[in-house]
DNA sequence: GCGCCTTGTGTAAACCTTTTCATAGTTTGT
DNA sequence: ACAAACTATGAAAAGGTTTACACAAGGCGC
């Protein structure tokens, strides 16, 4: 059977036996509608099956009310918690949530700028720092609000964590514990969140007056192979240090991956610490003690924030950045420093 | 500085000097216009900034060409790889791809549901059976095609693994290593996939004729405490088998999990196999025989059925089922019993 | 009983496109 | 050289909605 033309305004209007203008009341602003009226537009609806056309009534408003969720990768654990946080907000506010996966492809990327400047959406939550708007010239795009990595040209308000904070929580935490020649796994210019930890690092063996030769600087790109890379460079330069902090928890898996394939044994040979806690953190053995992301409260306040600007229609309001507290989650991968803790022989 | 009102078709019109309808063409059809027009057209875009409203266009043309891909979960890693396989597949098709997220709350998913009919959009592909389609009567949605789990009430087209193949496999694999004592773990009624692995178990075992009191049936749910949990089950029954065929690969590695906290060792005490390769399967030691879901090709698929529908606009043709033959991917944790493998003492 | 406010409803314009049909100009075939 | 067939363009309708404005009816205070 054909699918049967979907019934419009107009055919609820003339079962009903109103105008198309009260249909329109009756459904968008029921307040302004006499009572006996509303239940006639509504038992009509009901055997139209009638759907307003989101189309029309868009074209007509000029707007809608549909967010954007970009994430290079969806999969990635970071942002799935994160996205129930903005789901749960959004849609108590009556916005829609729709989501996009770039993988960090332009051409993917683009073509979701696109849709969002033609289908003049609402708004837009960025996961990605990397985004190509320099092809976008002189198309208007809704108000935007990045998470977790700032984006591109820092236009935008960001929410993420407070790197730095998080940074000197974890150093700190190895300095209490007793350590005193730490490495920093996964030193890096090329993103933002790490250089900050690296600084948050740097600031709390200031303020412990661990001089510099004493803070092993590894570079890395936050891969499980950099950090069991990182293990084996230091033992090869002979030079280990009793705590390894790093960049994140991946780096540290592998950090620890690499301590494990040369026989030791952690905590008790060498501390390792990581950032973000990731789901693999807990599996692991021992389980990893790391600074945890505040997933669903940036999610959360990068939707209020974004909503805000949507609403408050200022749009105007100049780019700011707000940063969230991460807490410090002990586990099992961090005790004082063992006598294999300074093997320099 | 206010928003300038986005250009409009006629802005662009005015000022390439032509009408409206000749611009249309240039930006759509292209090739129905001279070239020296279609230039002006274009330089009169790139001073404006125009871009086709979305809106105006599918409200005309009484069509999207976006398609919604519908997961309960998008973190988990069937869908993301899935995905990919559908995306690229559908851009070279010139169709977009949005995503949601239903978490398997019927409100939230009644919400896409709600969007695909009043965006009109141009199909969806389920990765949920479970839908609430009820709530929907009278309500015309696009073309459907449901991928990895059948939808519902089986009226739609669906593409996914053969499970019933893919169970005889494994239990073909164990019964070749010299297994004869075979549990099954994870078994329940509620997920048709789950069923039909079951069913392919039987097949195999069936046909070499081990007797039902050979087979251990064990019921779970697919999680992994439901994999240690049966280790346990079968420990107290004292009634061990030698080898383990589970639903899924979470349930294995909590099955190997369960006889790892036993003290037992894997592949010489007991043998495992799973189903799905999940990306932990290579992860865990020793690294995890499975079967494995032939995921790109399953997206590819559903994607290219859709497209078919779509443009077919047949519409009416019978729901279908599309099984694809998943492989065997051999690891380390099968091998023959070992002396411990059926220690009924 | 009269002006006035309130409440409920309808008419028609506007939102921005695509596309049918018509027209004018240009080739082509004989 | 003339009809026929294209080609390139424009005018105008249509698509489904929201909303400004107008209007009618009813209630109120005086």
């Amino acid at each position: 059977m054909a699918a049967k033309p979907t019934a419009t305004i107009e055919d609820v209007a003339r079962i009903a036996g109103v105008s198309i203008a009260t249909v329109s009341r009756a459904v968008h602003n029921p307040e302004k509608v006499a009572k006996a009226t509303r239940k006639k537009v509504n038992e009509a609806i009901l055997v139209t099956g009638y759907t307003t056309n989101a189309m029309a009534r868009s074209l007509r408003m000029g707007r809608t009310n549909i967010i954007l969720v970009l994430a290079p990768d969806i999969g990635d654990p970071n942002f799935t918690t994160t996205l129930i946080g903005i789901e749960n907000e959004a849609r108590a506010r009556g916005h829609a949530i729709l989501i996009g996966h770039t993988q960090n492809d332009p051409e993917r990327s683009l073509d979701y700028l696109r849709y969002v400047a033609s289908h003049k959406l609402a708004g837009m939550i960025l996961f990605t720092g990397r985004l190509p708007f320099e092809s976008l010239e002189g198309i208007s795009l809704p108000p935007v609000v990045s998470a977790f990595e700032p984006a591109g040209d820092n236009s935008f308000t960001y929410v993420g964590v407070d790197d730095r904070a998080g940074g000197r929580k974890a150093a700190e935490h190895l300095l209490a514990a007793g350590h005193r020649r730490v490495a920093f796994v996964g030193d890096t210019l090329s993103r933002m969140s790490y250089r900050r930890r690296r600084e948050g690092f740097d600031q709390a063996m200031d303020a412990a007056r661990i001089p510099e030769s004493d803070r092993v600087i590894v570079p890395g790109d936050g891969s499980l192979e950099s950090g069991r890379h990182a293990v084996e460079l230091l033992f090869i330069r002979d030079d280990v240090p009793s705590a390894f902090m790093c960049v994140n928890d991946i780096t540290a898996i592998g950090v620890m991956n690499g301590l494990a394939a040369r026989g030791y044994t952690i905590p008790q040979d060498f501390s390792v610490i990581g950032f973000d806690d990731v789901p693999q953190a807990t599996f692991i053995s021992p389980p990893l003690t790391t600074i945890r992301q505040p997933r669903n409260l940036i999610g959360r306040t990068a939707i209020v924030r974004l909503l805000a600007m949507i609403e408050g229609e200022a749009g105007d309001a100049p780019a700011e950045e707000e940063l969230i507290m991460p807490d410090l989650i002990l586990r099992g991968s961090v005790t004082s420093p063992g006598p294999i803790g300074r093997p320099n022989s």
